[in-house]
DNA sequence: AATAGTATGTTTGCCAATCAAACTAACGGG
DNA sequence: CCCGTTAGTTTGATTGGCAAACATACTATT
């Protein structure tokens, strides 16, 4: 955009807009790119972006069975993303936290190559997620409670300068939606995460809700059938028994074969299209029935909350052209609001990154809402 | 409160907050309440509070079975407060409006025989509103769709400066319940109003979630039961179906009853509660089931959104000492979150005066947030 | 009763963010 | 080659808020 966009943009005087650019230029989270596109009459502006060489955001994130990092630049791009396979719920926890450090540590190390400026660490988990403690309260698919994420990440990364924030991720996949994928447009959407458990994030408005306690998200513990099978959790019926990913695996009789696979890069969720592929009815069988549990659990929550897009991440992106007809089709059905309001049904433009690359994000806007950030070490 | 403890609060200057004050005060929305109460040491503060006597909001509501008028004071006061027991289902939609608007206009006349200075209205309707256009989209349970709510009541107010507004109903009891009940202790929580129909709102951070399109809120048609029986909507086991009042009355063998009822105050709910307070064994059951049967919808909810507290209003307000038991019990069982976090379920408590006296508010705090509006005649 | 201590509210001068308006710069078209 | 048009900058004025000193009102101590 020139200044003078801007100004028009947000309101502020040409004058104003161009002395903040200036500092901002100063500062190297701007920078200037040429000339705009002469258009019609009058003098072309300078175009400014996001400077691309300057401030990165890294991104953890520890799941069920994998770990990742993620470095981004202001600009979006992506400038560091490694997935590391690896099963981390009968493991020593302390060994993850090494595997997960000595991944952070390599991705700092490359961006600090480039001569970038990494201003902050985010830590995805799955689980609820104190954000102010940085603590993981709870994490029943790893099997973790009450571990001070923040602080055995921040130990590890060697950059005592750095501010590290631990957070959900079914809430940083929204967010990595939002600010990298197509977010912007939909603006009031529903972001499932399917992985071992099943999770959702809710944005309205352009926002991430965040209820007071923190917690939320639960989709996978909806109710779909008030009598249906116990889960763990002590209700019946949970949507998770019927789409989470080793329900899945176990409907379509692809349990035993999973066990072979572990450490094969998506174990779980490549067997699962690939089989569908092949045309195997038990699979394709258990996909649209998850589909119709999902389109039952989405109608509940579109019903509340009257979204205009359900997006469908994790592993949910892969099987998505199985998923996504029943339950449109239930959505629709279930679905009052669905009645008076299109509610769009599409697939996560980042599927398993996603909460990764939200991760990193987050501590960008930080930068963005705060510039003063920049030079003064962290926070 | 006293300047130099607003100045604490808001975190201005002493001196920046006497400036405004003083301004606010001159405004006539400010008025000094004599001394504060000596505490311990050093001067008292000189109290400061809303005036009483200056700006009222209106507000008007249109149910099935109602019309409801109310005036507020900066202050929280009611100055004014009628409910009109009328079927408006069956009766042309401009009778309801002439009637609508005389009791309006004589809200009005009270408030300015006071000498107070009525600054707006809001019109709670009980359907889909667009609050731009201030159309009432489509009222399932009233029988009315694309009626110009905002005109119609505008031109019979006979006040051409006054600003009108409509809202839907549900979301202006939960935000009466915010602004005038407890809802500021709760900040996150989620409001029902039963009536003819079964709607929810959801404040999240003591701040009323909007959807984008304007509607939501539809907890009435959650399926929570996917094979039960089917509603008008278009799905089956709809909660409305056995929680919504005609329901209720049914299931409890009181819908021949109610017929002759009409016109009688709180005609279906009171007979309800006459009944259970008799001990009358298909009463109580009905009331039971029903609130097993919200307790499953508040589960989803609850999950979803982790709110701290769960209000019933409307007509479960009057029936709450039946239905809080069930319900908590179901909720317990349902809703994962509940487990890490308590979730109140509490009696509305305002009732069925939510909706108005949210309505009220709402105009004055429109006022509040650009305090310009008064004397410059409207907006 | 005088004095010290504490907290409230007001006055004063100052600063930083923003604006309006005039000005310079860059481009296309008659 | 000048004119209209738009982009960006310079200039001086306005303003919301702050810090610090002050006046005020009350309690506690001597």
């Amino acid at each position: 955009m020139s200044r003078a966009s801007i100004a028009d943009a947000v309101g502020l005087t040409k004058a104003t807009v161009s002395s903040l650019v200036g500092e901002l230029i100063a500062r190297g989270l701007l920078s200037e790119r040429g000339r705009a596109p002469a258009a019609a009459v009058g003098r072309p502006g300078q175009l400014v972006a996001l400077s691309d060489e300057t401030v990165v955001g890294l991104g953890l994130e520890i799941n069920v069975d994998y770990l990742a990092a993620c470095v981004l630049d202001l600009a979006g791009g992506v400038r560091f993303e490694r997935f590391l396979r690896r099963e981390n719920r009968d493991t020593p926890i302390r060994d993850v936290f090494d595997a997960l450090g000595d991944l952070g540590r390599s991705a700092l190390n490359e961006a600090e190559a480039e001569r970038l400026i990494p201003v902050g660490v985010t830590v995805a988990a799955p689980g609820l997620v104190e954000v102010d403690s940085g603590m993981l309260l709870m994490a029943p698919n790893l099997g973790w409670s009450n571990t001070p994420l923040r602080t055995e990440v921040a130990n590890r990364l060697q950059r005592p300068h750095l501010y590290v924030t631990a957070d959900n991720e079914a809430n940083l996949a929204a967010l990595g939606e939002l600010w990298q994928g197509h977010g912007q447009e939909w603006r009031d959407f529903i972001h499932i995460s399917g992985e071992i458990g099943v999770g959702a994030a809710v944005v309205v408005g352009g926002e991430l809700l965040r209820s007071g306690s923190g917690l939320g998200g639960e989709l996978g513990h909806l109710s779909i059938d008030p009598n249906g099978a116990e889960c763990p959790c002590g209700s019946r019926g949970c949507l998770e028994r019927v789409v989470g990913q080793e329900a899945l695996l176990k409907r379509a009789r692809l349990d035993a074969e999973v066990g072979t696979s572990i450490g094969v890069p998506d174990g779980g969720v490549r067997l699962l299209a690939e089989s569908a592929e092949r045309g195997d009815q038990r699979t394709l069988d258990a996909l649209a029935e998850a589909g119709e549990a999902l389109g039952l659990a989405c109608g509940a929550a579109v019903n509340l909350l009257a979204p205009n897009t359900v997006v469908l991440g994790g592993i949910f992106a892969l099987l998505f052209d199985w998923l996504a007809d029943p339950l449109r089709e239930e959505l629709e059905k279930r679905a009052f609001v669905a009645k008076c309001s299109d509610v769009a049904v599409v697939r996560s433009e980042l599927g398993a990154a996603a909460a990764v690359r939200g991760a990193a994000s987050l501590t960008l806007r930080a930068v963005c809402a705060d510039p003063y950030l920049v030079g003064s070490s962290g926070r």
